[in-house]
DNA sequence: CCGACCTAGTCAACAAGTTGAGTATGTGAG
DNA sequence: CTCACATACTCAACTTGTTGACTAGGTCGG
C-alpha cells in the first residue's frame, strides 16, 4: 500500500503521466522507494478507480497520446491520513549482503568483484545526489533553503539516501580490506 | 530467490529447526533481511523438495516433534554459485521516508512522532548489535578477531546492519530538528 | 535509409511477501 | 488455578513485486 502513497508525494509537485512518474521515481524517488513502470501503470489504473487521482488525456501531434494523472481531494486526505502513521520499521534486504554472510565458504573472489561493483554504483549515486542537492539548494546555503523552501521532505529524503549511500562506499571499503586480507591469507597460509 | 539463499547462509553454522531459524532470522540475519515464520517454513519445504536441503525429524518426549534441517551438496554448491554473483542493487524502502516526503503538506506532528519512534527503535537496535558484536569478539579484539576467526561474513554483515541504524539514528534527529523549527515557524509565521 | 533510442504505454504469468487464524502441548509467575 | 508465554508448526487467502514480450509512432546519427 505504500507505493499508492509514494505515487501521491509525487503528484504533489503537480499533475504527472505514468511515464514521467517513472522517470520521476527513477531520479528522486529511488532514493527510497522502486518499482517497475509496469507497477506503476498498475497502480495509476487503481488508484483512479479508487478515486485517489484523476486523468486527462492530452492528445499529441507527433507522440501518443498521454494521460495526465492528478491528486483528488480524497487523495490528498488519504495522504495526510498516510503520514499521520504509524509505519512499519524497515529492514535492508540486500542480495549482496546475503552473499557476504556465505562469502566464507563461497566464491570469496566473486564476493570481492561484486563489492567493488557495488561501491562503484554507490560512488555514482552519491554524484548524482549531491547534483540534485545543488540543484535543490540552487546557490542558498542549507540554512537559507530550509528557512526558505515551500517543502522539506524532498530534501530531507534526498540526504537519507545520500547518508545510505556514502555508508554503502564505507562499508565496502572495509569488506574489501578485510576479505582481501582473509583471501591472500587462504592462499598462502602461514 | 535471495531467502533460499540467506537461509542456506544461515545453515552454514550448522543443522537447525525451522523454529530455531525463525529465531536467528529475528536475531542475525535481520540486519538485512526479514522474513515471517510461514515464509521460512514454506520455503524450507520447496528447498527440501528441491534437494537443497535434508530434514532429519526428532522426536520429542514433551515437546512436539521438530525436524532438523541441514545443507546437502547441492545446497552448497547453490550457495557457492550464489555467492559468485551477480546481485541487484538494493534501495531502502521505508514507509516513513514516504511520509517525510509527503510532511509539508500533511500531519507534521504526525510525522515528528513517528520520526521519535523510528528514532528510538533504531537506538535500541543499536544497542542490540553492539551487544552481538561484543558477543562475536569474545573479548578479543577486532583485529585479532578478524585473524582468528574462522568466519567472517557474519561479522561484516553485523556491521552493515549497526552503521545503517547509526545512520537512522542521526537523520532523524536531523530530520526533528529541521521539521520542528518548520512546525514553530507556521504556527507563528512572523 | 537503417538501426538505435525516445515517448507512452499494455498484457499476461509468475514469484515473493503479508495477514490472520488454528493446532497441540509444556512451563513458570502470580 | 489460570493466564501468559514458549515450542513447533500448518493452512488459506490475499497483495505486491518481477519478468518478458508487444504496440506504434518519432527522432537522430552515420
Amino acid at each position: 500500500m505504500s507505493l499508492r502513497n509514494a505515487v501521491m508525494a509525487a503528484l504533489l509537485d503537480g499533475e504527472s503521466s505514468g511515464y514521467d512518474l517513472a522517470k520521476a521515481f527513477d531520479a528522486s524517488v529511488a532514493n527510497f522507494w522502486i518499482c517497475t513502470p509496469q507497477q506503476l501503470y498498475r497502480e495509476l489504473d487503481r488508484m483512479e478507480a479508487d478515486g485517489l487521482i484523476v486523468a486527462r488525456t492530452v492528445e499529441q501531434e507527433r507522440r501518443p497520446n498521454k494521460r495526465l494523472f492528478s491528486l483528488t481531494e480524497l487523495g490528498r486526505e488519504e495522504l495526510t491520513g498516510f503520514t499521520a502513521g504509524p509505519h512499519k520499521p524497515t529492514a535492508i534486504r540486500d542480495e549482496l549482503l546475503v552473499a557476504v554472510l556465505a562469502a566464507d565458504s563461497g566464491d570469496i573472489e566473486g564476493v570481492l568483484a561484486s563489492i567493488r561493483e557495488r561501491k562503484q554504483w554507490a560512488e555514482a549515486k552519491v554524484a548524482r545526489y549531491e547534483r540534485l542537492r545543488a540543484k535543490l539548494l540552487d546557490g542558498r546555503s542549507e540554512e537559507d533553503f530550509l528557512a526558505t523552501a515551500e517543502r522539506v521532505g524532498p530534501y530531507l529524503t534526498l540526504l537519507r539516501g545520500l547518508s545510505f549511500e556514502r555508508d554503502n562506499v564505507r562499508w565496502c571499503a572495509r569488506s574489501l580490506t578485510v576479505l582481501e586480507r582473509r583471501g591472500a591469507r587462504l592462499d598462502a597460509p602461514g
